[in-house]
DNA sequence: AATGAATGAGCTTTCATTCAT
DNA sequence: AATGAATGAAAGCTCATTCAT
């Protein structure tokens, strides 16, 4: 029975990617060394090419993990929801929710894996899509149910997610400084209200919530 | 009526601009070479550090006086027209006329210049707070008028830009790639169509537009 | 009667070199630019090559028209001293005297002429020649008098500018970082006295001088 | 008995640095290219930042080591001459010795190393006051034995440095031009009869040596 | 599987110098 | 004589990746 075996665990993989998260939140993906996250995660630099293909291989994977993840989360949230006006309010507030819980992994999804010319240009985000599907499924379903109007659901979809991430963005690049930060609970209710209205079949049935307060001021 | 005259006017900056704006679109921030630039713009290659501080400043700068010239066109389309739902459409429609009339452009705004760390974490860009604020106006002129909700109005512009910008990037990568394009024309009325129904007081009253057709297929 | 022409005159030539001196002083030869020289003495930068070759030849006009003038100062002090052993010393507390009174100008001398390659490798520095000389004067006309033994002027030439030059290289060293500096008079007599006895045909015969206390103490 | 084994041994740190003294000396310092000395030394560019920091570096390096190895042999050299006076003598032919044998590296010692600024201004050279202080210490122990008078033992190490510097210099740079090359042994007998009776207590018991002939003669 | 020493490609930026005015 | 805008050469260093052990 083997005491003090602290990380001879073959989960190198798993610590490889923590530490990359870690670090590229830290240093930023053009500046972290492939030494950094080897050094982080307590193993050689060469044993990174074992698990990975490159340095964008191990931010590709972070996405993919974590974005299955996501998805997989998503899904759980919308369980018990049937209204699709409501599953598209669930939808932002998971959404902002995973941003405010983990931080560091936010900030690279949301900044580093933007920065990577193999991410934005080479790379298909099946996941993403995946991930939006979601949302043009909620679409699709309700306007089966006759409770949303005949709308695009590619366009919507890649609408709502444009809302989403812009804020997402301005709320990770302050946070990262360290500015005050907006409220991201009251920006899901805000951008959700605008998309549950902008699609509905009958708007005006929708009742009018009164907007949380506080939005923004600090940035502009 | 002076022909050819190749190099000799001073206008040595606008020459650097639109040279560097044809090679990041074409090599990419990062791949393109200052030597590339000067070439191009048939200046030496020392010479662009006497208009620029750097390669950065370079990039920031087509930015800052694109922006400018953006933010005075989209004023002039909005000059004739009234109604702040309208506001919001041609908003809508002009931002993607200028996607689809500048092509190297677009592909540098949207897709470059997020490519930049410098860009990303450090500007800040003012010119695009007042391409935006120009949104906020409208939603702010509106709500005066009673014909707007009670939406924030800087939520609701992140919002906005948001779905512009995501449908923007999906179109010029499409385009980049030579795949087939979806046509923005139609993304401009839908993402328009969300957001006047979105924030509209009374969005009952709006007419029921037949949908354009054929969105996105391409692209999942 | 011309009023206020402050640096009209034809003087550029030693607004130049002036201004060369200091700044050479400040930055060091390297780091300086033309254009920083140009600035000071208020020309613009092109002008300097009106005046000089290029940069290496302006530290070497410094050179030349600073050492000429030491030259001249070196006879002149020696002027009145006749006896050769004691014309020894007027050279060694001359010698340390100029370094003492001008500051900017001996490191010039001291420490950037010795960085410059050109001067180094390239430059016969006739002046300098021309300044030993006068020390082998001394010895010459000591040894015709009998006052001085068989020593070799040339090696003995060399060896006593070694001496003062790499405690004045010392001195201006620890001046420039502001360390506490040792004393160039007690160093001006140390050095003579042992070149007076180390040449001197009768050294027994040379009175034992107190030595001047307090040197280099800080610098070990 | 392996014969051919051309750089199997990691004594990589020995080959770059020997590589490096050849390139310093036939190229100087500042025309040296990193990829110079690592061709020579058979191994890539960058495996010379695995071993030293950066190109001044390299200069420092070859400076400590070499003087290290310089103050052995100099010590060992006075190991079997207890006169003081002797001992004198003995540094200054050990010094031109060591030029003569070594010229590479003497003209790296001499002149390259001048040549660079971080040397110059910013290194302190411990090594080289190590070497100073034997000659300081000879000073004292001879002043003990009340065989040389009080002399200030700093003022006199540096100067005696200085003369030995001086006289190196002039013959490296003599014999990198190919000139007439003047006698490094005279040379070594004339300055060290200058300082033994110049720090001598009792100078007339001194025997008077014949001087060497032919000294400097080319160089005027 | 793991290591880590070794590799080598890649390019911005400065600034002395020129020369048309 | 004077200007100063324009030129263009030149190389150190980093770090992702490989591969012998």
């Amino acid at each position: 029975m083997p005491v003090d075996r602290p990380r001879t665990t073959a989960d190198k993989h798993d610590r490889i990617i923590d530490a990359a998260i870690e670090v590229f939140a830290e240093k930023g993906f053009h500046h972290a060394r492939i030494s950094d996250i080897a050094a982080k995660a307590e193993v050689a630099d060469g044993t990174i090419y074992l698990y990975f293909r490159n340095k964008d291989d191990v931010l590709i994977t972070i996405f993919e993990e974590k974005m299955g993840m996501l998805i997989e989360g998503l899904k759980q949230s919308l369980e018990g929801v049937d209204d699709p006006l409501e599953r598209i309010r669930t939808f932002a507030r998971y959404h902002f929710k995973q941003v405010k819980d983990h931080e560091a992994l936010a900030e690279v999804l949301q900044i580093e894996l933007r920065l990577s010319n193999k991410f934005l240009k080479e790379y298909r985000p099946t996941q993403l899509w995946e991930y939006l599907n979601v949302f043009a499924g909620i679409l699709r379903d309700g306007q089966e149910r006759g409770v949303i109007r005949e709308v695009d659901p590619f366009a919507s979809m890649w609408a709502f997610f444009g809302a989403l991430d812009e804020i997402a963005m301005q709320w990770v690049l302050a946070n990262k400084e360290r500015k005050l930060r907006f409220s991201l609970d009251a920006s899901a209710e805000a951008v959700a209200e605008i998309f549950v209205r902008g699609v509905a079949a009958n708007p005006s049935a929708i009742p009018v919530a009164t907007p949380l307060p506080s939005q923004f001021e600090s940035l502009s």
